[in-house]
DNA sequence: TTCTTATCTCCCTGG
DNA sequence: GAGATAAGAA
């Protein structure tokens, strides 16, 4: 019998009969913000919890790390309550400091540290490393299990250097950033070049077709891969390999996706492979032990971009459950509750989306009331735009005490918008920006990998190429040239050459000795690679190479601060090395390679978040501030002339205005500067869809007050008693258990129906009693 | 070979 | 308007 997990007080009816669910295929279908994240990781727990499954046979596939990282987090929190309960009769948070950090980390070892969340890219390359050397590639190309993942800019400029070097087009007329993206494209719907050229049997198709050709002897050569060969060589190797499927898929006995609708052909293959073990009839399968799970809402799929393709989700029912209509299936779930977002917010959403004709109706009912007015604001242009938010947000903190800085965010549609608004705000209001320049996307974070690639990947050539002569050690573009036709000559990579001395001294006249210099000091790491640990290597090879030194020799303040962002490449070493038991170059490298911007973000800092509204997905914020709804900019240019594209631009708003919790600004500008020239700018087609009495279109009062809220006093001389029924603004109503402290010191243990217990400390979140 | 200056391209979204 | 790149000078 299941033991009654008191975790499941945290879920609704529909959410646990979600939760609940064991065996076979489940598809949960719900609007923003009605807790499918929550869902699902709730099930997971209770997998292992009440069904005994073992944690190493679940796979839960998230969209970003972090989500991956809080899910796990989540999970050992559970499992920590659970041993707290059992071992201290106690619960977690009211146990001393020292025995929680025990119980969490015996989560860790016991539960967490096994599971396999991730994003696909992060799962399957891990898959790869063990797997890839069985890949038959249909070209003969092979890989090893210390291939190098390139990232978009290695990509681009590998795709570059065919298109002006191999294959001397004009790169004004294929643009290398157009074939990356046709390249990229044709991966993810399984292409072959071949197929490309079957596709369009014209002049385009055959130069993308021989790019994309060229591309991957390249990535091969390097012993690399981008990102689309990680999920798409997983789908080949299981497709043509029954016994590492057959493996893999015995491994996952329960597969959980979430967001769902932004999966790709490729991920749903993967995910449908591992699931049935390539059983293409539906009668055929069995489920004993076994489940697949998947969440989403059609209404949040943002990523066509990236071939993601929402009728995989809406395709679910055919694909996996009984295909039953919605009334009597038993493999979906609908969750119609929401419990982020004030009414009215969702109440402008849930409108703004019904304009969209391709999709399904779905009823999504509030549950936490009418909250502050939404404003509508016009800005003379993106410079008092700015000013505007920087107004709104002095302000709104200043009336507010409970509100910290993280609890504001900014979107926008395109990341070169947060470039004005941090100008804005920079003198007054802490803000971090997520996305943009990555850091692993900063010059000095390259160079620095580009050693350590190098040193676990001799044949990656474009690494090699990078810090050749990075930095400045007399090795020129002749000289490497000479270099690299020998290579090709030879056919053997680069490395092999310049690790030749009487090679070199034959070929590189002047600069042979550099070049030798240069290959003894990566020789010297190379060998030595098994036996310092990562963080020394990178120390020693900065240093060695004369990289630290060149930096601290030019004495600029750019430079000052590329050193400190190579410190903290340190540090993120160490980190990682720590969190993940893991102290090798590889795994590092693979990390840092897929690591995201939005990684970075840290709710926990004080610091108002700006980010694109894609990177947005699956986040809440009290107050949100979505900007620039202006015509050509959201929705996007591109987009104005091809429907499917503009409902994407409507669902991006409407996944934009669903973060917010509290309250929402908009705004527009009349005039926006575009790559130097002004131009005039008209209100976005989306603020005409929006309900008009629910959107306030004048100026919001400078010092705006929370209307529904009453006095929430901020009490430090009050008596909290156990027993007394309280007010929280994100928690809602909830009963004081516990009084811990005195004085100034007091702290209260609250439980909050559905929620769970919180140790509030009444002087930092306002809470009221009731 | 490296540094400086003029010209050109680009920004829509990201693992 | 910035960052990348190509051409020209030291
Ligand atoms: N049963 C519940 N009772 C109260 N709050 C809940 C419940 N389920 C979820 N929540 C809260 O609602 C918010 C949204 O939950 P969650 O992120 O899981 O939703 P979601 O459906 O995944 O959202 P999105 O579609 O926007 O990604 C979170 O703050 C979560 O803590």
């Amino acid at each position: 019998m299941p033991v009654e997990t008191d975790f499941l007080d945290g879920l609704n009816e529909s959410q646990r009969q979600a939760v609940q669910h064991f065996c076979g295929p489940l598809l949960v279908v719900a609007g923003a913000g009605s807790g499918k994240t929550r869902a699902l990781t709730y099930r997971i727990a209770y997998l292992i919890l009440n069904h005994q499954v073992n944690p190493e046979n679940i796979l839960a596939v998230t969209f970003t790390n972090k989500a991956a990282k809080e899910m796990k987090e989540r999970i050992e929190l559970i499992f920590a309550q659970r041993l707290a309960q059992e071992k201290e009769g106690e619960r977690l948070e009211l146990l001393p400091e020292h025995k929680q950090v025990k119980l969490r980390s015996r989560a860790y070892q016991d539960i967490t540290k096994h599971l396999w969340i991730g994003t696909f890219h992060s799962l399957f390359a891990r898959i790869l490393r063990q797997d890839i050397n069985k890949y038959q590639d249909p070209k003969g190309y092979q890989w090893d299990r210390n291939f190098t993942i390139y990232d978009e800019s290695d990509a681009q400029s590998l795709v570059k250097n065919i298109v002006t070097k191999q294959l001397n087009l004009d790169d004004k007329k294929f643009n290398p950033r157009y074939l990356r993206y046709s390249i990229s494209n044709a991966k993810n719907q399984g292409f072959y070049p071949e197929d490309v050229l079957a596709q369009q049997p014209n002049y385009r198709g055959r130069v993308i077709s021989e790019v994309y050709q060229e591309y991957q002897a390249q990535l091969a050569s390097n012993n690399a891969l981008d990102f689309d060969d990680l999920i798409l060589i997983p789908a080949r190797l299981f497709s043509q390999n029954e016994s590492i499927l057959g493996y893999w898929h015995k491994q996952f006995q329960h597969i959980l996706v979430d967001e769902y609708q932004d999966t790709n052909r490729i991920q749903y293959q993967l995910i449908n492979l591992l699931a049935t073990n390539g059983e293409p009839k539906k009668q055929n399968l069995n489920w004993e032990n076994r489940s697949i799970f998947v969440v989403g809402d059609a209404d949040q799929s943002i990523y066509s971009f990236r071939m993601a393709d929402f009728t995989i989700l809406l395709e679910f029912q055919q694909d996996f459950g009984d295909g039953l209509p919605d009334d009597d299936t038993r493999t979906m779930v609908k969750l119609e509750e929401n419990y982020r977002s004030r009414e009215n917010i969702l109440e402008v959403a849930n409108t703004l989306i019904e304009n969209n004709s391709e999709r399904i109706d779905k009823i999504l009912k509030p549950t936490r009331g009418y909250g502050e007015e939404i404003y509508c604001y016009k800005a003379e242009n993106e410079i008092e735009e700015g000013q505007f938010i920087r107004r709104q947000l002095l302000t709104l903190q200043n009336e507010n005490p409970e509100l910290n800085w993280g609890d504001f965010a900014i979107l926008y549609r395109t990341n070169a918008q947060s470039r004005v608004i941090e100008e804005a705000i920079r003198d007054k209001i802490p803000y971090q920006i997520i996305g943009g320049l990555k850091f692993y996307d900063r010059k000095e974070i390259k160079d620095a990998l580009a050693y350590l690639r190098l040193l676990t990947n001799p044949n990656d050539t474009v690494s090699l190429l990078r810090i050749i002569n990075t930095p400045r050690r007399g090795i020129g573009q002749k000289t490497i040239d000479q270099l690299i036709s020998a290579s090709q000559e030879l056919g053997v990579p680069l490395w092999e050459i310049i690790r030749d001395e009487t090679s070199v001294n034959t070929l590189a006249g002047r600069a042979s000795k550099k070049v030798n210099e240069f290959a003894k000091l990566i020789q010297r790491y190379q060998a030595n690679l098994d036996q310092l640990p990562a963080v020394e290597i990178l120390d020693g090879i900065l240093s060695e190479s004369g990289y630290r030194q060149d930096l601290q020799n030019q004495g600029t303040d750019e430079a000052e601060n590329r050193i400190e962002n190579l410190k903290e490449l340190d540090s993120a070493m160490t980190q990682f090395a720590e969190e993940n038991e893991d102290n090798s170059l590889e795994g590092f490298l693979a990390n840092a390679a897929l690591a995201s911007d939005l990684d970075n973000l840290n709710e926990k800092e004080e610091k108002v978040s700006l980010m694109t509204l894609h990177a947005a997905k699956g986040l809440e914020f009290p107050v949100v501030f979505m900007v620039g709804l202006e015509q050509g900019l959201f929705p996007n240019r591109r987009t104005l002339d091809d429907p499917a594209a503009l409902e994407e631009e409507r669902r991006l708003c409407y996944v934009g205005i669903t973060r917010a919790q509290e309250q929402l600004f908009i705004s527009h500008a009349e005039e926006r500067r575009l790559w130097g020239s002004r131009e005039p700018a008209i209100p976005s087609q989306f603020l005409s869809e929006l309900p008009e009495e629910l959107v306030n279109y004048s100026s919001p009062p400078i010092k705006p007050r929370r209307q529904e809220k009453k006095d929430t006093k901020k009490d430090t001389g009050q008596n909290w008693q156990v027993g007394d029924r309280v007010f929280h603004k994100t928690f809602g109503e909830g009963t004081v258990t516990h009084v811990l402290g005195n004085g100034e010191k007091t702290n209260l243990a609250v439980q909050f129906p559905g929620i769970g217990r919180k140790i509030i400390d009444p002087k930092i979140a306002s809470l009221e009693l009731i």
